[in-house]
DNA sequence: GCCGAGGGTGAGCGGGCGCTTAGCGAGCCC
DNA sequence: GGGCTCGCTAAGCGCCCGCTCACCCTCGGC
């Protein structure tokens, strides 16, 4: 059902701004290594044999271990504050518009939970000065999804106490389905994401058109 | 506002059940290491160190150092299932009993973050047999939400959609309080409690009483 | 006072890590 | 077609990792 495709690794994730070839290539068995064991224990050597090179070619792309990290982690923030930023752009009241980028949102952390790993989680194996370029990203992510419960709630469409946590919790449960989500499970990305929108608009006490009505 | 004791690694845990005392001091030192940094980025001899002993000190208490993230994963899992069994148990209705569950949970992990954040994240870094049975404890710990939320919309004081999604939710939020919370932060572990009490009453339409009402 | 047990140390082992360097071969320019 | 460039490899350097081992100190029992 789902029409994303999803070849280990290639997933929902394009990367096609990274070229030559062989630095894509290497990119992308960095990510599969990354999220399947995590930054540290993912050896530059597994990384080069994923990609069908010597331990040395990484070397030529990039200069090292960590920029592989960095450059994944920008990409993706990029493509995740791109993604709610479409969203937040559509037609339509705070309702609609929320429930869009949730649902879009969750299905980027569902279909390309690879990516989603290694971006949401290994960002504090940064060193100093990538984690603070990083940072900045995601405060953009945070206000988009803050601006549109701020709208919601100062038109009276929603119904919240306290926009700052509710931004939070919000994020919270988008961010935590690419530490749990499986491919191989009951649920597809697109099933998920409309479940999420759900909860969400039933968070922020949405009464507006789109909300759950019963 | 905070009545739990927060000293760095100290925290809510009281790590009580850990016998020699040497033995306790080299586990809280990996408690805090592997929060801070992570399993893998972790050594032995900053752990050792952090507890005032020699590298060599370490492997008279535990075999390995995955048998220090082992137990550290077995005893915080034991201690949340108690918090949400205790919470489950307590009188009133669905609606009481999911609160008082979400809101100490969520005390758990915001309070005791440093604890929380190697239990809920570090799983992966274990090895097979000691990851199966963690997860069995896993396996406890959503069966006593969804116990609770399944029983409310039995009895129709839940408006639920689909359980077992709604469970996982549920628990996403709680969890993820362990990867933003910061000690030194705006909100005490106690409102943010509060705070995720009421959302999740929201996510599951509670319409019975202690369900916010306005 | 001697002994054994148990908690601790200093030194160091084998190995795998991130990364470097010297050199090689295919393709393009003139 | 000679030479330069570029992408890549084989080999390996230096370091630090998890873990071990030989030895030491302290303390209770007799």
């Amino acid at each position: 059902m789902s029409t994303v495709e999803e070849t280990a690794g290639g997933e929902a994730q394009p990367w096609d701004e990274v070229t030559p070839d062989a630095a894509r290539r290497l990119l992308l068995a960095a990510v599969e290594a990354f999220a399947e064991r995590g930054y540290h224990a993912t050896t530059t050597r597994d990384i080069a044999s994923r990609a069908g090179m010597s331990p040395a070619a990484l070397y030529i792309h990039y200069k090292t271990k960590e920029e592989l990290l960095h450059r994944i982690s920008r990409i993706g923030h990029e493509k995740a504050l791109e993604i709610l930023r479409t969203a937040s752009r559509t037609g339509g009241g705070p309702t609609e518009r929320l429930a869009e980028a949730v649902s879009s949102f969750v299905r980027w952390h569902a279909g390309g939970r690879t990516t989603a790993r290694v971006v949401q989680y290994e960002l504090d194996s940064l060193g100093p000065d990538a984690r603070a370029e990083i940072l900045g990203l995601r405060r953009k992510v945070d206000a988009e999804v803050r601006g549109i419960i701020e709208e919601g709630a100062r038109s009276g469409e929603f119904d919240v106490i306290d926009v700052h946590a509710t931004t939070l919790a919000v994020l919270s449960l988008c961010i935590d389905v690419a530490r749990w989500f499986n491919v191989d499970g009951p649920r597809t990305p697109e099933e998920v994401g409309a479940l999420y929108a759900d909860l969400v608009l039933r968070m922020v006490g949405a009464r507006g058109p789109g909300a759950a009505q019963r």
